[in-house]
DNA sequence: TTGAAAGCGTTACCAA
DNA sequence: TTGGTAACGCTTTCAA
């Protein structure tokens, strides 16, 4: 039926008395072809709205021009604008792709994975939630191009692109000294390499200026995706128990920060006046939150962007000679919730 | 390389000493086969970790497993949600998903449209922001599986699943009305299915509580999406100039609702009181905006399920017989924003 | 119940 | 610069 009707090679090669390879090769723009034939084919091409057949290519190539993405969930603005960044990189190539979600899920994520490359996808873009290398080392080892995004795996020598987790650590921990905080707390996320990374950055900074690195004043979200805001709120709760209370929090992302802002508002205590806030994400309702958030940006469409032309790199490349890894740069957006200088930073 | 090493139906018949043709049927759980032939054929399959090759499959049967979505964008959570619920209910029936994304675009719908047809998807899932039915005919007359979901195009005849944007209008409404509000304005969005019917069902419960159906009490979103809440607080600032002004606003979605919460705020008035809000979409973070917002819930993920299921059908069934229209029920969240009554719900 | 042969649409390898 | 032939791995049809 559909397939019945496709324009195939072999009829524009009957149209123009020209074999199939020739036109074949005239529509891969090869040098090996007279100017004149070539024009015929593509002005044929043109006429009958010929579209290759890209699985008669996979089978003959090996390539499918697909890219699979596996990530914890679509339902994170995070991911999502990861996978925007990847398809508007990929899309103008040609190449498709292809998603697939794990729930956080160690075994779905395999299963997942090993799914896409059922598929022959060209490359593999990861969000890993994995806990050890050996899975990936494993699709390492059968040669697929792969690249990891946002999480590294501990003891992992893969390619990576992600945010630079300690820098945004730095900076907001940074920011929130130089707004006169003295005690500042941070809420961590579970043990990944992104949260890892802003710990080291929020205690390098308070090294630096002298502060104490107490440890009662990180307090641990169990998890840091669906159910945030509940482990951001008690997380907080923790922190708000200490005396003398911390006066400023930087937040592992802004969904714990949402919870987090939920219980020092409850408690009757005031943000930033009391105790000021930085989250990390810089959702895009941040800045309408009951008191607008500031947040650091991680720049996820950037990493989306740079983890798409990554893969379409070891695609051309074939054998992936180096090991790449590509960090974000971030960028604090200041909003009311850390301000305590006079000036108030417009809304908008 | 990858090629080479992988396992193929012949190398299991050759281990076995039968036929490809036999362990394809093996594969492929027919009756002609014996019992015990299949088991010697699994128990290999098995230990030699076979995975068939889907392009050469596809290429015989023309089928490719592969469902195609394409949406005005992945950052609007309504789509993400969407395509979860597609995901999670294809992935299981070993179907994968191409995305594309259409930024609101109608030419560039239709090229990523064409795009996911000539990667020959065995059923298409379009949120659609075409302003005719024309190019859907043609997709349609193509025989290509296509399942449109949210937006029903004018003078289509096509699988639709979508909110009952209708009955949304209707309990908005209502509730607003049940809240004791007597000037009840809304902010419509753009041209388009969802729009008018959510408006339909605006009008519908104002003529039967006897309330008038003013012009000026319709305020109009240019767009609903990027740059919705600077559209929505431009509508409501054109609301809030009328003379007595509304007390009670439908918005056609959250983002908008956002602008015009802001509006409203600034404006030195207070919510609900003096005006009481009701959006639509339940995105995650309504309830942490500066007022809790109420909000009608669409129904998202159950939409992608069902478009899911509808798309799956349709494939199966290959010559599509009747056309089909499903319509999620609409489930209002009440929160702050429209609760004028003593008794102010619970927060979680 | 099994198998041989043909075909799906494309590309790669040699010859001409 | 062209074209014939043989893959690519699977399914389908027809015979045995």
């Amino acid at each position: 039926m559909t397939t019945r009707s496709r324009v195939r090679l072999k009829d524009i090669a009957m149209d123009l008395h020209l074999s199939v390879v020739t036109v074949s090769r005239a529509l891969q723009n090869r040098r090996d072809i007279s100017t004149e034939t070539r024009e015929r084919v593509l002005q044929r091409v043109r006429e009958l709205n010929y579209k290759p057949n890209l699985a008669a290519r996979t089978l003959a190539t090996g390539r499918t021009y697909s890219i699979g993405l596996v990530v914890p969930s679509f339902l994170h603005p995070f991911f999502a604008e990861v996978a925007k960044g990847i398809v508007d990189t990929i899309r103008p190539k040609g190449y498709g792709l292809l998603i697939a979600s794990s729930n956080d899920d160690v075994e779905m994520e395999k299963r997942e994975t090993e799914h896409l490359l059922a598929r022959q996808v060209d490359a593999l873009i990861v969000a890993s939630v994995q806990h050890s290398p050996e899975f990936m080392q494993g699709i390492q080892a059968r040669g697929s191009a792969c690249v990891l995004v946002d999480r590294m795996l501990p003891g992992l020598r893969a390619n990576h692109v992600g945010a630079d987790d300690s820098e945004i650590g730095r900076i907001a921990t940074q920011h929130l000294a130089d707004q006169g905080c003295r005690r500042i707390a941070h809420i961590r996320g579970p043990e990944i390499s992104t949260a890892t990374g802003r710990l080291e950055g929020y205690q390098s900074v308070l090294k630096e200026l002298g502060m104490p690195i107490a440890h009662e004043m990180i307090a641990t979200a169990a998890t840091a995706d669906s159910g945030a805001e509940e482990c951001g709120r008690s997380a907080m709760l923790q922190l708000l128990s200490l005396r003398p209370r911390p006066d400023g929090v930087f937040v592992f992302n802004d969904g714990l920060a949402v919870g987090a802002m939920g219980a020092i508002l409850s408690a009757g205590l005031r943000i930033p006046r009391d105790i000021a806030l930085v989250g990390c994400g810089n959702v895009r309702w941040a800045h309408q939150l009951r008191v607008p958030l500031s947040s650091v940006d991680q720049g996820a469409i950037k990493i989306g962007e740079l983890a798409g032309r990554m893969a379409l790199k070891l695609v051309v490349e074939k054998a992936s000679p180096s090991i790449r890894d590509s960090l974000v740069p971030a960028k604090l957006v200041v909003r009311e919730s850390s301000v305590r200088t006079r000036a108030v930073p417009n809304r908008h």
